[in-house]
DNA sequence: GATGAATGAGAGTTCATTCAT
DNA sequence: TATGAATGAACTCTCATTCAT
C-alpha cells in the first residue's frame, strides 16, 4: 500500500528528511549538520535530499517552519482551555499555565528556540516569521481570553496584551533559569511551583478583588 | 611607550584579538567564525591568533568568559543601587529595573545570549559556567536587597529569590518579545514603559501595604 | 564502455590514484607528497582521492602494500624459474641472479625501499608487513630451490636459508654500492658482471665438488 | 670556567644543536622534524639555531655530514686491525667481521642510512659526498688489507676490491634481514653467527687453500 | 649573541552541490 | 525519481623564517 515508488512514499520521504533534518539541526547547529548525516538520518541519499527541498538552506527553512507550525498549534490548543470557569478562576490558570509550560519547556521546542536563536543573524527573516505566525499570535490568544476575563468581571486588566506578556513572563522567567537553555530538564513538580507562583503573582496584581 | 614588540604591544594584541573575535563570533556564529576574519578584524596575522590562544575552541571559550564577566559586572553595579531608599521605593524600584533593561537590551547582551545558545550543544560546559558565575549571582544579589527591603518593611516577600526572578522575569519576558533576540532595538520610552509595568506589578504583588 | 561514472570509470580512477600516489610518494616522501599533487597526477580533484582512501595515511599504506605486491609476485616468478637442470648449474644461477638484480635494481624497487625506509619511524608496522608478506617469501622460495639442489646433488649446503641469505646478500651489496640508493643507474653489462660474480663466490662456498 | 657567554660555551651551543638536530631528525624525518622541537631538546631558542646555522637545510646537511665522519672514523678503526695475523686468519676475520657488524647495526648507523634514503630525492648530493667520503673509503681501506693478505699468501684474490665488497655483502645483507631498518635489535650472538657464516663462505672462495 | 613575538605560505580535510545513470 | 561519484571552495592549523629588543 505504501511502498517505494507509490505518492506515499513520496511523501514518507519528505516527512522523513524533515523530521531527519530537525533533529540534525537542532543537535549540531545550521553550520555543522552536514546534508549526509540529514540523509543517512533519514535513509535516502543524499542527492534525494536535493531534489526534494534544493538546498541546504531551503530544507531549514521549512524544517524550522514545519516545526514553528506545530508549536503554534499545541499552544492555542492550551489558551483555548482558558475559559471563564466559574469561582475556579485560580485552578483554571494554573492549569493552563503549567500546560503553557511544559510547551515552552518541551525538548522540540528548545530545540527550536535554541536554533532561532543561533541563526538569527544568518536568517533574520525566519525570526520575523515565527514571531508573527507562533508567538505573538499566542500572546494575541491569551490576551484575549484575559479581556473576556476583565469583561466578565473575573479579572482586572487595563492592558489585556500586557497582562498577557507578564502572565508568560512570570511562567517562562523562573523556567528559563532553571532549565539552562533546555540542557537540564526540569522535574513536573517544579514546573507546578513556578506555574503556582505565577499564578499567586498575577492574580494578586490582576485578580478581581485586587 | 608602547610600541610593537613590547609586553604593552603583546597585552594590546591579546585584547584586541578577544575583541575581534566577539564581533565575529557574535556575527557569525562560532562554526562559520573564520580565524583568518578575526585576525584580520584584530589586525594580525592568523598565526598570531594561534599563538595567542591555541586553538579555534580555546579562543571561543575565552571570549565569552570574558563577555560574560564583563555582563555580570554591570549588572551587580546595576542591583547595588536597590536600597530601602524611603518611601521612594516605586521610583527606585524603576530606576534599577530600567537599567537592569538597559543591559539585558545592549548589543552585547543579546549577542551573548545567542552566541550561549547556539553553541550550547557544542559547549555544554559553557552555559554552566556563565550561569553560575554569572547569572545566578547576578539573582542572588537583587534577592539579597529585597530580602533586606522586606526585613525594613518596604516590601512583603516571603521567598526572596523567587520574587527576585519574577522581577527580573517582568523585566526581561516582555523586552524578549519586542526585540525579537535583539534583531530590534527596542526605542529606551519603550523600555521605560516596560520597568513601569513590571514595577507595579510587581508592587501589587509584593508590595508592603498588599 | 567505460564511460566516466560507470563502474569501470571508477576503478580506473582508484588505479589511477594509486599510480599517481606512488609516483609523488616515491619523489617527494610521504611528508611532502601534496596530496593536491597527487591528484593532479592521476587527474582527478583532490576530494576524489579522499573519498577513495580516506585519507593520506591510508593512502600511502595501500600503495606501498600494492607495490609490495607487484614486486613480491616478480620476484617469485624469478625464483621459480631456478631448477635443478643438469650440468648448466652454473649458467643457470647466473641468468636468475641477473634477473633478480634487475628486480632489485629497477627504479620501483628503489622507490619502494627508499619509501621504507624513510617512513619506518611513522609506520613501522609496514616494514612488518612487507617483510613478512614479500622480502621473507622470496627469501624462503629460494632456499627452497637451493635445498633441492642440495638434495639432488648440484649443490653443498647445510644451512639452505643461510645460502640464500648469502647469495641475495652478494647480488645485492655490490650493487647497492654503486646504485647510490638508487639514484644512479646501473648499466646491465655491470649487473651482469656482479652477477656472475657473486655465482663465482657462491659455488666456490656451496659448489658440488667443493 | 665554561658558563654561558664564553667561547666555550658557543662551541657547546653548538654542538647541543648538532647533536639535538641528530635525534630529532633521525626520529621524524627531515620534512617532519620541527626546529622549535630540535631547539627544545637543545635548550635554546628557536632563533639561536637560526644564528648558528642559517636556515634548516643546513642544519641537516651539518647534521648529516657530522655523524658520517664519525661513522668513517669508527669504521677505518677496526679495518685497521685486519692485518696479517699469521695463521688466525678465520679467527681475525671473524673479529673485524663482528666489529664491523656492530658498526653496521648500531642504531646511529641505521638512523644515518635511514636519513640518507629518506632524503636521497631532497638532497642528491649528500648521499655522494657520504658514499666517496665514507662508505667508499672503507671498502678501499678493506680492499687494501685484503691485497696484502692475497701477497702474504694468506688469500687468494685477483679483485680485492671486489672481494672486499663481497665480504661486506656477506655480513650485512643477512644482519639487514633480521634488523628491519634498524627497527628490531639483533642479539650480538645472532651477529657473531653472522660473521662466522661470511667468514666461512668467504674463506672457502678466496682462502689461500681454495 | 640570544630571544620572544609575529607572520606568510601551505597542507590536510570537509562539505554543499552537481551530474550521469 | 533516486543515487553514487566527483568536485571546488573553504577552513583550521602548522612551521620555517624574520625582526626588534
Amino acid at each position: 500500500m505504501s511502498g517505494t515508488g507509490t505518492a506515499r512514499g513520496r511523501i514518507d520521504k519528505r516527512q522523513a528528511i524533515l523530521d531527519a533534518a530537525f533533529i540534525v539541526f537542532a543537535r549540531e547547529g545550521y553550520a555543522l549538520a552536514a546534508v549526509d548525516v540529514i540523509a543517512a538520518e533519514a535513509g535516502v541519499a543524499k542527492a534525494t535530499v536535493y531534489s526534494h527541498y534544493g538546498d541546504k538552506e531551503s530544507l531549514f527553512r521549512e524544517t524550522v517552519s514545519a516545526s514553528a507550525d506545530q508549536a503554534l498549534a499545541e499552544n492555542l490548543a492550551v489558551v483555548e482551555r482558558l475559559t471563564g470557569a466559574g469561582d475556579e478562576l485560580r485552578a483554571t490558570l494554573e492549569t493552563v499555565g503549567l500546560k503553557l509550560l511544559k510547551c515552552y519547556c518541551a525538548d522540540r521546542s528548545w530545540a527550536l528556540r535554541r536554533l532561532l536563536a543561533a541563526e538569527s543573524g544568518q536568517f533574520p527573516d525566519l525570526l520575523d516569521v515565527i514571531h508573527t505566525r507562533a508567538a505573538d499570535r499566542v500572546a494575541e490568544a491569551l490576551a484575549d481570553r484575559l479581556a473576556r476575563l476583565t469583561v466578565s468581571g473575573h479579572l482586572h486588566t487595563t492592558d489585556p496584551l500586557l497582562a498577557a506578556d507578564q502572565f508568560f513572563a512570570l511562567l517562562s522567567g523562573p523556567a528559563d533559569k532553571r532549565a539552562r537553555l533546555g540542557t537540564r530538564r526540569t522535574p513536573d513538580a517544579d514546573l507546578r511551583a513556578i506555574a503556582e507562583a505565577a499564578v499567586d503573582t498575577f492574580l494578586k496584581a490582576f485578580g478581581a478583588e485586587a
